[in-house]
DNA sequence: CCTCGTCAGTTGACGTGTCACCTACCTTGC
DNA sequence: GCAAGGTAGGTGACACGTCAACTGACGAGG
């Protein structure tokens, strides 16, 4: 990830890059998801000893709670957003840290369960808070109801263009 | 990097994890990071063979221009604000495919310049053009004025809460 | 029942990012 | 001039992501 703000004007020149609003935008959100990414990760690492991407695994697979149907390795990576490779890859290490486990599905032979462990549960259960507590007091402790409002519209107006150009890409 | 779009009501109960308004515009930022990442990366890759985050070594590497001084490692990490351990480690990788090259600083015998080479000077200018188009599309060309104007404001709010954590230890 | 296309999931190779640590050099104070 | 501490930069180990290729199982058509 992660690229930084710069200006671009070294190289830039025609057609115009963008403007000086747009430029402040752009960058910021460089740095904000540059800085939140690191600063959230950070903090989990040190008090809970899981990375962001630990976290939304166990958080997905705590949501389907003991009584629910255990999660298939797609519908997990559904779920979650990510391609089954990354998926795979981030269960077989966090199974060898304990976290999770993996059970033969009897309706499908090519399929695999993913199952929370007790340590795993343990692990979620206890980041959780100081992980919500540092999401409010980096980011929305600092907004008002408008602009947490504005934001959700840029992001959504943003996705759209995204999913739009990969559609007709 | 990168989180995904999660409700955490799973675990996080008490004290209510975020409202509605809130969870909507986390999500938003989650994903939005994540994919334009993504889609970002994916076309200068394919379509200049570089990833980000040599897009952004190459553009502040040129915007001193060949006739400024040459830039100290330090210092290139300071204006991608990047650690100096991930940029030793990056230049090494770019070194390899000669983009850049590394020189001897005669002041500082500890230090060392990064200049640019000619292939990577020629990199970066075949690839701004299109980078530069891909965010207008994907980013811009979705939004209003005042849109961009309030999602730098929420920026610069998020920015400087994480510069107040940081700071306050 | 067999085969061909597809689907579930894994693997290996490789580029990337972080942490801890190291070396070599500079600087300051004596 | 020299010891002590700081600074510039690099290194190794390891976690993470992506791409392409692979294995084995499913399932529809003949």
């Amino acid at each position: 990830m992660m690229c930084q703000p710069l200006a671009y004007d070294g190289v830039v020149t025609e057609p115009r890059w963008l403007d000086q609003r747009q430029q402040r935008a752009w960058r910021g959100h460089l740095a904000v998801a540059a800085r939140l990414q690191a600063e959230l990760n950070r903090r989990l690492q040190a008090d809970a000893g899981l990375s962001l991407a630990d976290f939304d695994v166990l958080v997905a697979l705590s949501e389907r709670g003991d009584g629910g149907a255990p999660l298939r390795v797609t519908e997990l990576a559904e779920a979650l957003q990510w391609e089954k490779s990354r998926l795979s890859h981030h269960l077989t290490r966090m199974q060898r840290r304990g976290l999770v486990g993996r059970e033969d599905c009897p309706d499908d032979a090519r399929g695999a369960f993913v199952v929370l462990s007790p340590t795993g549960r343990s692990a979620i259960e206890q980041a959780a808070p100081a992980h919500v507590a540092a999401v409010r007091e980096l980011v929305f402790d600092g907004l008002d109801d408008a602009q947490v409002d504005a934001w959700a519209a840029v992001s959504d107006a943003v996705l759209a263009r995204i999913a739009d150009a990969q559609s007709a890409g």
